[in-house]
DNA sequence: AATGAATGAGCGTTCATTCAT
DNA sequence: GATGAATGAACGCTCATTCAT
């Protein structure tokens, strides 16, 4: 109605923002099937129809949503583990990052964690893409802690990326559906880091073979 | 796993158990909302109506597998454990044990993974009940290894107990969903219990303070 | 399993009749289409198959209660009439009678007054044989009145016979389904009967021309 | 009956209207429970999903239609109340004047003598409202014709417009589940008008003590 | 005859999606 | 672009009826 301000939609991409917000939130309390087209209309402040301007399909404002949170929360872990230099160090701090952010944005979190096994199809199909960069920056970090010498050589980069998602995954579930006490999250991230480091580390006289992967 | 035991109805009384293991088939396939009553009906052999005759509503034959799956878990795992004496030894047991199970059973994997959490309604009634003894289980044998002074003392064994899920439950997710192949699972199985045995053997020189839990 | 003991049935119609009195109470209590097979069944302490051996139908199984009942209601009408020997007292006690009888039975009540509604087909089917004898008892009590002079000529018979049966019916619904203290019912069948009556009267000028019946 | 009133909702405005209007069609036909949900929408025109913007349930769309025409009658009568001055006057046209308006409509006679009754457990609830109002208004001609000397005093106004309804049903039903022939139920209505009038009349001797009302 | 587990047709209702305005 | 009333396919569940025992 008045002058356009640029960007891709109307209004400068105003719409489609609001949409993906009203989703997360939608989606976090109530899960993707249970989770009503309408109420995200309703939550995001635009009509039913408006939604399909933007988004195919239902599912795809779910996928849509992956993509954008992902892609949001790799840019901020690559920031993160560029601040650090051992490797150690960034494993640590992938751990306590994430968790962290967790303990900010619970509705993220849950959408993480219980919404990406909403639907095996779409797990099937999407996951394998942004999901697979994400275990890949996880596995790269191992991997590059295992050249330098400063992690155990003999297990793999990425068998361990998905024990420490899995792991994350975990403690970030049983906090969003229990309690969700402020405190405890940093209290098991510290304690889920320090074990893991542990473990990972280099042992002093263990041959350091890489293990091959699969 | 051999002779049927309480036929809890009709003709033969093993409808009940064929109707849960078609559930896991369909269930694993095309995911909980995806799937059809009577798709689980044909799988099993059964008209639609007579799985109401077993179980409630369909939430409620979600709900059921795992009551049951978890029931016989559990027993699994308490044999197992009592079969070892060391705490180390019980870890790895719990982590390799459960990983092989599943390697057999994949749809079992992709339920249990995938599935649990499609209704955080569903997951927050279960995850009170049977999922508490399996986590107190795991738990447990932590804590006695605290207090026997073989595990590290400064990390709360229900929140290990939670990463220790956590980890299996990502290795398992990722492998159902992606290759499955035979042996992978038990490669990442072997490697998880090293490293997480590593980071909770106690430290030579630590004082073995017990961490107080949430 | 034992000696039979004769009648149409086994164990001389034991059956068929606790069945017919359990549905007349699951009827009264529920309505007919809310009134499951499987309840009556329970109520009478028989199988749910075993009803069909006596019955063909649900369906059926209502049209046998009202022969039934409706039958025996005749009768019992009939007895009434002969009682009495001039009209205005046989029209009172036809009123008095009927809720007389109700006040002890209340659910025949229901089942008269409420389920013979339920189902218009089964209404237009059915209501036409029974319940035409039933109009044709009060309708001819009343047309001897007005051949003997005592009742009012300028009406017809059946169309009062229907004026009748709609007020009992009115009075015994709204009891029914409302209080039903002991004593209302009599109070009101009394004064339905009073004023019924004063309106029959036969006028003392007035021409006694008989109505033409519809 | 003349122009529209309010659009409760979309485009026109006026699918409640014949949603309604369907219904009394398709209930009259086939009764409540043997109505299908999507005949009522094909008799509207409108689609199965429809019907469920303008009602919660199909429960509700009996109990609307209820209201709606209640409400309307109840407009109607208390019109025609008000044209005339007598109590006899009065009741002779609350009889005359609904039996008139039935047999213009049959559907709607069908619907309102036997759907009503077609669960109790809406008859419980409605009747309760809308149909004490009904009833209130004929007992409240009745007991201003008591005060003004014009009908007997002995007898409770409340009864009496339980007796009416019930002959007003009464006719109504066995005219609308029979023959249905036009001026039948004219001609029933003035003899049943007749017959009460005369009933109800102050006799000259009596003495005119209110019924106390239960 | 009696049972009651099994059946499966059938229905009320939901909700993602469309499209006239 | 934005709206939201309308759509209608799809599905969980019920329950009268059957029939092997």
């Amino acid at each position: 109605m008045s002058a356009a301000v640029g960007a891709r939609s109307p209004r400068g991409g105003d719409k489609r923002d609001r949409i993906l917000k009203a989703a997360v939130k939608v989606f976090a309390r109530k899960g993707f099937y249970a989770s009503r087209v309408s109420e995200i209309a309703r939550a995001a402040g635009v009509a039913d129809g408006t939604i399909y301007l933007y988004f195919k399909s239902k599912d795809e404002l779910l996928t849509s949503l992956f993509e954008d949170r992902i892609a949001r929360l790799l840019v901020l872990l690559r920031e993160e583990c560029a601040r650090y230099d051992t490797a150690p160090d960034k494993v640590r701090r992938l751990v306590e990052f994430q968790l962290g952010l967790l303990e900010g944005e619970r509705d993220l979190a849950e959408v993480i964690t219980v919404n990406l096994r909403q639907s095996s199809r779409l797990l099937k199909q999407y996951a394998t893409k942004r999901f697979g960069e994400y275990l890949d920056l996880m596995a790269a970090v191992i991997a590059d802690g295992q050249r330098s010498g400063e992690l155990r050589g003999d297990v793999s980069p990425r068998i361990m990326a998905r024990v420490i998602f899995g792991g994350l995954d975990g403690v970030a579930m049983t906090w969003a559906l229990g309690s969700a006490e402020a405190g405890t999250l940093r209290r098991a991230a510290s304690q889920f880091a320090d074990v893991l480091l542990d473990g990972l580390r280099a042992q002093p006289g263990a041959l350091q073979r890489p293990a091959a992967d699969p």
